[in-house]
DNA sequence: CTTTTTTGCACAATCGATGGTGCAATGACT
DNA sequence: AGTCATTGCACCATCGATTGTGCAAAAAAG
């Protein structure tokens, strides 16, 4: 209590308190005490003392000892997006829970900024990273290999090491048929009503968009090539989409499909640029939740991933260690216009 | 290049390599070898060798020999909130431009969660702390302290040390104004039609809650208490508040403010359970910017607070060491209703 | 050709914790 | 009492880097 010192105790300053050696302290502090036969009495004596003077483990010390660090990596391309965020939110959550400490880092999508991320996490020693929709996962891949680094990919696959991944494909369709059921309540609906926006050469856009073609097809009987624009994952790119078409057809498609919430802000873009009435009637389905987005002037489904389930899927195979390099796919839900789905924020502290 | 070694090379691995000593190599790859008198051959030599061999310092040897990590820290209410996710993002991006290594974590507003989350940081030897949002600062701070820690409260002041907020009071009063002035379009504004939601007992609330009652009483000639509800910071709670509100008026308030964009989820929950002509005509004002909050089917006024800027002069005041515990203000700016501002997703790669 | 100065680098202690090994003291057993 | 097993703990090398110190060799000065 009484705890003047400035600088933190170690494990030498106990040592000369307690009378016993330091690597008795430590083997107490540490756990392993019983494994090393030392007395109850002096465990105790010890542990007391550890709390009057408020002893924490220097965890760089003991990382650089035994080669772990307690630190578990999330990559991410961004923060700033609920569908991400959340994200760091669930892992954040796992990690803590298993007793380490995570570290959630962006790289912006950029794969010389991925690598040289991953290389720094590395120099901490990282325990386990989590790869989350990395542009580039093989080259990760390969850095992690090097360092002898235990990862999985989520979100977007990697070819050599272990993926979980969201059921694009299963999603797309799901959405893709819902706005259009939604769309013939309005009267029938031509191949040439329905589009999809953004994406672009990545795994999951490619799922996205052979399940949204499937399923138009099988339900509107075709699916013209120039309905699918993959505008990348810019919102800026995205609202040159909507512009574009706009331009050409003096209107909105009457019902599309967007790629990602962070295409879905293109959307906003180009709203703010318009009046009302442009979109008056139009149904939007959008891969990824968003609490605010579900509840825009329009219809707007969305699919909600279960980026929870993924992280926890991901533990469960760094601790079934070395398994193939097998994708596994989390099925995600369907959530339909003007719905407020409970998260993270609903574990906040926050009595009154 | 041919680098079958599986572990790591360290300085001693380049020492016998370059028949320099370890010292030497220390000297060279960490910048300090001018100071120490080394040939520049030498130094040549050693360099080649290091990005033959894809060395990489052990940080976590260089921060136990040091005592300096190269973390720095964001302490975090949540990540899944468009605010402080946009702040995470920026603090990522300056800290790395700095050359450290961000640390972002939550701690769920829950004061013990707090200290704990902040002594495990602690525990890595982090260099800088950024609170952001702490519920007990000043408790932080005392751990901090005690650990030799430099600090700054962002967003929620504290008394002991240097903070940096958002300038809440001119904050809410521009956004009062404006939702005000936009009522009285739709004709004369009674008090009673101006409601206050969200926030609880902290400085932040304090300071939006007196701008939002000084503009009130200036513009509308007075402010029953009952128009202010505070109901803290659940989505939840907030929804319950607002459906209190219908169930004894039958209809929500002409307009209101919003404390917060978590509290604004509130209002999305209420929404869900509701038909369009619940929210016919209303004007809200939110303090917090959100770009789909920003286009919902009624006028929404946001205040977008500047991040950036924030977690600037934190590092100013952190430069400047050990500056007295003042507090500084940071201008927000008002954002009309169906605005899409730019945010850190433009900074993505994305040619294509 | 000395003496002094400068250059260039090696040595070794150190940061705090870990874990293999060894040894004295105690108790059990014949 | 003598042998052996067990208990309880101390010693010490080690992880990979940093840094103060010291000392040859080379260069400059005399």
């Amino acid at each position: 209590m009484a705890d003047i010192s400035k600088k933190k105790a170690t494990i030498y300053d106990l040592s000369i308190l307690s009378g016993a050696s330091a690597s008795t302290v430590s083997a107490v502090l540490n756990g392993s005490w019983r494994k090393r036969r030392i007395k109850e009495a002096t465990a105790q004596l010890i542990q007391n003392l550890a709390n009057e003077h408020g002893y924490t483990a220097n965890l760089q010390a003991r990382g650089l000892r035994s080669s772990r660090s307690g630190l578990v990596g999330l990559l991410l391309p961004v923060h700033d997006n609920r569908y991400f965020s959340s994200m760091a939110q669930s892992f954040e959550a796992q990690v803590r829970s298993r007793g380490q400490c995570p570290l959630v880092v962006s790289a912006c999508r950029d794969p010389d900024e991925e690598r040289q991320v991953v290389e720094t996490l590395i120099s901490y020693s990282i325990d386990e990273l989590f790869i989350a929709g990395a542009t580039d996962p093989d080259g990760v891949h390969k850095v992690c290999e090097k360092a002898g680094l235990k990862h999985v990919n989520i979100d977007l696959p990697g070819t050599l090491a272990p993926s979980v991944i969201s059921d694009n494909y299963e999603g797309a369709r799901m959405l893709t048929q819902a706005i259009i059921e939604r769309a013939q309540e309005d009267g029938p609906l031509l191949p040439d009503d329905l589009y999809l926006f953004g994406g672009r050469n990545d795994h999951a856009s490619h799922e996205r968009i052979r399940g949204f073609r499937d399923v138009k097809r099988a339900l509107l009987g075709a699916d013209p090539d120039v309905c699918i624009q993959p505008t990348g994952y810019s919102p800026a790119m995205t609202a040159r989409a909507f512009e574009a078409f706009y331009e050409g057809h003096g209107k909105l498609p009457r019902t599309f499909f967007v790629n990602s919430s962070i295409n879905l802000e293109g959307l906003m873009r180009f709203l703010a640029l318009h009046p009302h009435e442009t979109f008056a009637g139009i149904i939007v389905g959008c891969y990824d939740y968003d609490p605010f987005g579900s509840f825009l002037p329009f219809p707007v489904f969305m699919v909600r991933q279960d980026s929870e389930a993924m992280i926890a899927k991901g533990f469960a195979i760094l601790d079934a260690d070395r398994g193939p390099p097998i994708t596994h796919l989390v099925r995600p839900t369907l959530v339909p216009p003007r719905t407020a789905l409970t998260g993270p924020l609903d574990a906040l502290k926050d009595i009154e």
